[in-house]
DNA sequence: GCCAACGTTGGC
DNA sequence: GCCAACGTTGGC
């Protein structure tokens, strides 16, 4: 099993969107950085996914989510009416992809990007990064047991 | 709203 | 292949 965090703003999905899902989860589409992409396609099912608000007045790790379906076409590149279309991508060839994730819990406080910054577990993580865009970020085991550690 | 840092595009 | 210009991300 792996472990990986996703950024997202509230504004648009926040945890609690992604509990209201249920069991059936979301799909995660829109990415459209190809590090990040990358890192979908390796996401396997049952991995476990940080969920990250970004963004927004309170930012960090809010919760935790699974996958459930492993890398497909994101259908939005496809949507001239999305936001997320991409004139670019050869349906024979698709660019972007998505996965499916389900809500797991939502975490009693947050942990800040603040806090996150101060673990000396995470001082690797791109995510704690200056100047690090990336929205999906791998987790070693070590990190995520940190983080979860940090939050009881 | 500001702006630093980054990724992408496209001319050459 | 270089690199300037541009658009985007995301913390503050």
């Amino acid at each position: 099993m792996k472990y990986w965090l996703v950024k997202t703003e509230p504004d648009e999905c926040s945890i609690d969107d992604i509990a209201k899902a249920g069991d059936k989860g979301m799909v995660w589409d829109g990415v459209r950085n190809y590090q990040a992409r990358n890192f979908l396609r390796d996401m396997n099912v049952g991995d476990h996914v940080f969920i990250y608000h970004s963004s927004c007045a309170k930012v960090g790790i809010v919760g935790l989510a699974e996958v459930t379906e492993e890398a497909f076409v994101d259908p939005l590149q496809f949507d001239p009416d999305s936001p997320y279309f991409d004139a670019k991508s050869n349906p024979d060839s698709p660019r972007w992809s998505a996965v499916r994730l389900r809500f797991k819990q939502k975490f009693q406080h947050l942990l800040a990007l603040q806090q996150l910054k101060q673990m000396p577990a995470l001082a690797a993580n791109p995510l704690v990064q200056k100047g690090s865009r990336l929205s999906v970020v791998p987790f070693q085991v070590k990190e995520y047991q940190a983080v979860l550690q940090q939050l009881t």
